[in-house]
DNA sequence: TTGAAAGCGATACCAC
DNA sequence: GTGGTATCGCTTTCAA
């Protein structure tokens, strides 16, 4: 029994196959009478209108790329690629992933097996520190390419950037006008070659201190531990070899605060009684343990960027190609002056 | 500028199109010295071989759907979704994901995606329950249907099944035999519709439960609270009812019992020291909060299935269709007995 | 409103 | 080892 195609609908319907055709992409061209007569034999064979085909004539491919230096199983991954497929899936575009690349041998290969991308529509590269090098490689391919949460965002057609640097810089403006005094912050070292979006935190917390440093009479470090599965262990024991126990910890992001968190307080300490923490994200749990952090929305971000593609491959300009998005403070109970929402 | 086709690449080396195709997909069959030229010419002209046209021509969609419940955002779905993705990726097919199946218009979505489906080469279905009804309109498709954590999954061509069943008996079983008498059973209720997989993991406690009931001397309860993003709550409030703390909980899932655990600790009550507590998946930070619980690998799931549609796709039999995977106990310490592993 | 026919970009069979 | 050509399934003028 082989499958059917638009002549054998057009044969069972008595028409032909441009009416096949019409009835399912602009059925306001066929009169009501034929079209009923072409979807109940279209039904009755199961026939559906072939996207190959369609992709073909149509020289779109309705495929995108989402290029991703993490694997999808990232909190921040998941939900960038669940707000870019909300949007896309609906259009009828199928998301082709490329995850893990981040060492430099898949960088390598990735850009050696960049033909493929010349087979989407569009592609969109998250938290994925791209060298300026590679972006024009990826505008040879004369495709809309949106970055998210990338550095050098106008070398891009598009973008949606999350103010690490300002975020962070105001989580730790928030632990020092608490009064704290000897304040940390933690984070896993950057990755070998690349340099992620996710260390201007760093910088933004560095930059917090040196300027209250005079005024506010503060100690400040910064305790680098080495990225990998045990990061937060490894924070853990930074945080605990320290001289005094310092009275405010900043948070690179939740994932690192919340074990954390759980972990200091079997060894007796506890947010907010004995020290402040703050993480980054909102990511999950994070509410749970009560941890006040900088809540950045990644699924809104993964929205946003579909949609500048979208236009994009409308052949419409974007009245505000890049967005530049400030995390906003969510007070919970983890710092020490919390006095309700 | 107009992107390059394949007669550019065949003008531009001086040979004919079929010489630029087997020179792409068969370079055995083509001379060092022409391979050379072509290629050559391709990567000049920014060329590569177009997937719509190879799809038409081939019959193949290269794209395959997966089916699920709830969101991608979800650990087991992100998981499942990597695992696939990770197998099917490299072999040039894309992932078309149908999401959220699961609320009111369940039904009405189901029979408005069906029709896509016939465009594609397989689906899987991941933590769906789908009727037998809906299954048989999935197999008009012709395509292989796998399911995963599916019920019935002999109904599908190949499938990768977790022992609910078996997996909460062995934890209830578990708690039993560590001497608790007053044991509860946390579980969010049934999606309305659909009876999902995970629901089978009640039956497994109470078949544990009765079992035990005289030779032990044991009282059980199955406490349900609604489904919902409070469920955590919810069953916070449900296990501080009771007129008695229990002395053992059986949680129907880690993302239920790790905020429980956090939750009950702000109450005084403390794991292992007050209560056990034993959950379900081995999901982010169980291992965090140190939780006793069985473990399921969603990702290696993924992968099986992946494999296995692959087999099937190549026109190939399957030796073993049907795998039932036996979730693992892992030993951490929110159990009174625990002694290392 | 409907039909005939020319492609879209590759593949593969058949010659040479 | 290489080239000509029919074909995959649909969309889209152009006529009728």
């Amino acid at each position: 029994m082989h499958k059917a195609g638009i002549r054998d609908v057009a044969r069972e319907a008595g028409v032909s196959i441009s009416t096949v055709s019409r009835a399912f992409t602009k059925p306001q061209l066929v009169s009501q009478a034929t079209r009923d007569r072409v979807m109940a034999a279209a039904n009755k064979l199961d026939f559906n209108i072939s996207r190959s085909a369609m992709a073909l004539k149509s020289g779109q491919t309705y495929r995108v790329a989402l290029l991703m230096s993490e694997g999808i199983t990232s909190w921040f991954n998941a939900e960038v690629f669940a707000g870019i497929d909300d949007v896309m899936h609906g259009k009828g575009y199928d998301i082709s992933l490329y995850q893990h690349i981040n060492d430099a041998e898949t960088r390598d290969r990735f850009f050696t097996v960049l033909p493929v991308l010349r087979n989407v529509d569009a592609v969109f590269v998250a938290s994925f520190a791209i060298e300026p090098a590679e972006i024009e490689q990826l505008r040879r391919t004369k495709v809309p390419i949106v970055g998210i949460n990338t550095p050098d965002p106008l070398r891009f057609d598009a973008s949606e950037t999350i103010d690490d640097e300002g975020g962070m810089y105001r989580a730790a403006q928030h632990m020092i006008k608490l009064g704290h005094k000897r304040i940390v912050y933690t984070c896993s070292a950057a990755a070998e070659t690349l340099d992620a979006s996710i260390d201007l935190r760093g910088h933004g917390f560095i930059r917090a201190c040196e300027r209250a440093q005079n005024t506010h009479d503060i100690s400040w470090k910064v305790l680098t531990v080495p990225r990998g599965r045990d990061f937060a262990d490894n924070a853990l024991t930074a945080v605990l070899s320290e001289d005094r126990f310092p009275d405010a910890i900043c948070c690179q992001m939740d994932m690192m605060a919340i074990p954390l968190m759980i972990k200091l307080a079997r060894h007796g300490y506890r947010a907010p009684r004995d020290y402040s923490i703050i993480g980054f994200d909102d990511a999950p749990y994070a509410d749970t343990v009560e941890l006040t952090t900088m809540r950045q929305n990644p699924y809104e971000m993964g929205r946003n960027a579909a949609m500048k593609a979208l236009t994009l491959l409308e052949g419409r300009a974007l009245e505000q190609p890049h967005a530049i998005l400030e995390p906003k403070l969510v007070l919970r109970g983890s710092d020490s002056r919390y006095e309700g929402e």
